[in-house]
DNA sequence: GCAATATACTTGCGCGATCAAACATATCGC
DNA sequence: GCGATATGTTTGATCGCGCAAGTATATTGC
C-alpha cells in the first residue's frame, strides 16, 4: 500500500496551505478583513492610480467575476474601496482604493508580513529562496 | 513600495495551491468525488480495519467536526462509506469504507497520482524531494 | 447601419465549510 | 452514586465562492 511520492508531496503542500491559511486568517481579521480582501487591497495598492477593472482584479486574485462583485460590495459599504465609471467604456466599473482602504491595507500588510515571517521562521533565508524558486517553477 | 520576500513567498505558495486545486478537482470529479472526499477515502483506506471515528477523520483531513458530518451524509447515501456504532463508547459513530468506496478510492487514487505527477513534472526527482523536505519543515 | 458576437458585470441558486448551540454519553471527584 | 465537567456528534444560521443565466454596452463583418 505504498503511495507515489508525487501524491504525497501534493498532499503535503495542501496540508501546508491549510496550516498557513489558518495562521493568517486570525491576525488579518483583527483588521476586519479576510485573506482574499487583503489580496484585493494589495492589488489595488500596487495598481497605477490605485484603480482597476473588476475583471482584472478577479483574474489577479484568482476569483471569478461574480466572486469579485460579492466580495467588493461589503468592502464598498465599509469604505475601503469605491466604484467609479470608466470614461472610455461604459461596461466597466473601476474599483479604487480609498484613503481609508489605503491605511487599512498598510496596517494589514504589516501584520501579514509578520505572520509570513513567523510561518517561514523554520527556514533559513537560503531555504526560503530555494522554496520560492521551486514553487515558482510550478506556477 | 517593496514587499518583504517572506510575504511574497507566502503569496506564491497560495497561488500554487490554487493552481493545484484547480487541476485536481476536474479529474477527481470524473469519479464523482471532490478533493476533500478523496482525502476522506484515503484516510479510511489507510486506517486499521478501514474504520475511523469522525473526529479523528476531521482532524486528519483538516475539517471541523460538523464539516465531516455534512460531508459524510451524501457519501453514505451513495454507498461509499457506512456508519457503525462503537461498542465501547456510545457517543462515537464509526465510519467505515465500503467495498464500493474501496474501489472508487482505488480508481480515484490512480488518477490523483497521475495528476500529481503532471503537476510536478517541471521538477526533477531531486527537486521534488527538496520541495518535500522544505514543506515538511514548515509543517 | 445593423445583426451577430464578444466583453464587463450582476444576480439566482447551490455547494462546501465554519461557528455556536444543542444533545447524548462518559468520566472524574467526592 | 451523583453533580460537574469533558467528549463526540448533529443541527441551524451564515459565509465565501462558483456556475449559469441575465443585462448592458462594445465591436466586428457585411
Amino acid at each position: 500500500m505504498t503511495t507515489s511520492p508525487q501524491s504525497e508531496l501534493i498532499l503535503k503542500l495542501a496540508a501546508l496551505h491549510a496550516k498557513i491559511q489558518k495562521q493568517i486568517a486570525g491576525p488579518l481579521s483583527f483588521h476586519g478583513i479576510s485573506f482574499t480582501e487583503y489580496l484585493v487591497l494589495r492589488q489595488l495598492h500596487a495598481a497605477p492610480e490605485r484603480k482597476m477593472r473588476r475583471i482584472d482584479l478577479a483574474q489577479q486574485v484568482g476569483l471569478s467575476a461574480s466572486g469579485v462583485t460579492r466580495l467588493l460590495n461589503p468592502m464598498e459599504k465599509v469604505g475601503l474601496i469605491s466604484k467609479e465609471e470608466a470614461a472610455r467604456d461604459a461596461r466597466v466599473s473601476l474599483v479604487t482604493l480609498t484613503t481609508a482602504g489605503e491605511t487599512i491595507f498598510t496596517d494589514a500588510d504589516a501584520t501579514f508580513g509578520q505572520v509570513a515571517q513567523a510561518v517561514l521562521r523554520p527556514l533559513s533565508g537560503e531555504d526560503q529562496k530555494r522554496l520560492g524558486a521551486l514553487a515558482g517553477s510550478l506556477l
